[in-house]
DNA sequence: TTTATAAATGAATAAAAATTCATTTAATTT
DNA sequence: AAATTAAATGAATTTTTATTCATTTATAAA
């Protein structure tokens, strides 16, 4: 019996990505996907029921993926400021490395291919960092506004570093990195 | 002769955006606008040569559009500080109550619909702000930090405040809005 | 009024995209 | 090495979407 070469997955993913970049989300066609993975369009539909699934399936291994790479090397028994700037730069950095992917959750998201469900999980993804600027907060470190807020404060601001660097291909130096933290940081700060 | 109703671009940019916020770019078929604009299919054809032109057309308006917002009420020769919160009140306010515009501008950005020339014109959009922000470095109150950056940073934290409140449908007060001033101010400010 | 002219219509056509399926290929088991 | 099984293929089919066009409608000018 032949096996399936479950490293396909990633290529048909990879492909959808460097479609989005390229096209946008409108621009994906099954065709495509197949022809920029080197498969057959028929072999697509081995792998995903059909366009809908591959979308939301490739959104929550994107969903996952952040999660994964925002909180490592992070430890919450640090002092407040190294947890903070420990998390700024994986973002920061994962953004950077996986601009596609960014690009791809903003434009899923307001697809008819995501439904509320996978959109409140996504909503999850932050809960470490609240925590932490909860605590930032307790610290008086942190000035007293809504986590929410300050979240959104943090992450926007990355996005958009990272859309900027890609679309005006923009170079970033450790030392431009830093006055960036520093914009956040000043801002954030009680 | 039957005269044009010039009336119905609006209408048509209208439906166009209310089906980019419902279903994403991907989602915006001319059967769907003619329909949500309440008008026949062939009429779309009358007024955009085809899809592209369409797209491309509203691109610019909102542009146009954004730019006309963003610096109202704005007089150069006010304090810095006035100044800058003029141009960051009018960009949020211009964000939450023209979502839609935002998001499609979003989306048409990454879309074959939109070539480079016109990408290149949406850039000079934030001129004024530049200028200001020079001002601001000269008189010591704003980070030596280029352009760029505090621009990214200003307009990066107010976009994703817009799209949460969008989202989550959280609201705002103005109580809120000065604490989310306040993060975007010491952030910048020397 | 009548005529002329362009807008508006929407069904018909063309083009593009999603999905299926009969056939082939490759790997595993007997 | 034959039989079995599921993956892979890609052309054919179905479905959706863009675009056209013959016809109708409304308005301005004669």
């Amino acid at each position: 019996m032949k096996l399936r070469d479950e490293n396909k997955i990633a290529r048909i993913y990879k492909a959808t990505l460097k479609l989005v970049k390229a096209t946008g989300l409108s621009g994906v066609t099954m065709q495509a996907v197949a022809k920029e993975a080197k498969i057959a369009t028929g072999t697509l539909y081995i792998y995903f029921q059909n366009k809908e699934t591959l979308i939301a399936s490739l959104f929550q291994a994107c969903i996952k993926n952040s999660q994964g790479s925002f909180f490592k090397n992070y430890d919450a028994k640090a002092p407040f400021k190294v947890g903070f700037h420990t998390i700024w730069l994986n973002v920061l950095h994962h953004r950077l490395l996986r601009f596609e992917e960014s690009l791809f959750i903003e434009q899923a998201f307001h697809s008819p291919y995501i439904d509320e469900q996978i959109k409140v999980e996504a909503k999850k993804m932050f809960e470490p960092l609240k925590e932490l600027l909860a605590r930032g907060k307790k610290e008086h470190l942190v000035k007293d506004v809504d986590n929410f807020w300050l979240t959104a404060f943090m992450i926007g601001s990355i996005n958009e570093i990272s859309r900027r660097v890609n679309y005006y291909n923009k170079k970033l130096n450790p030392e431009v990195i830093d006055l960036n933290f520093q914009l956040c940081w000043d801002g954030i700060k009680a």
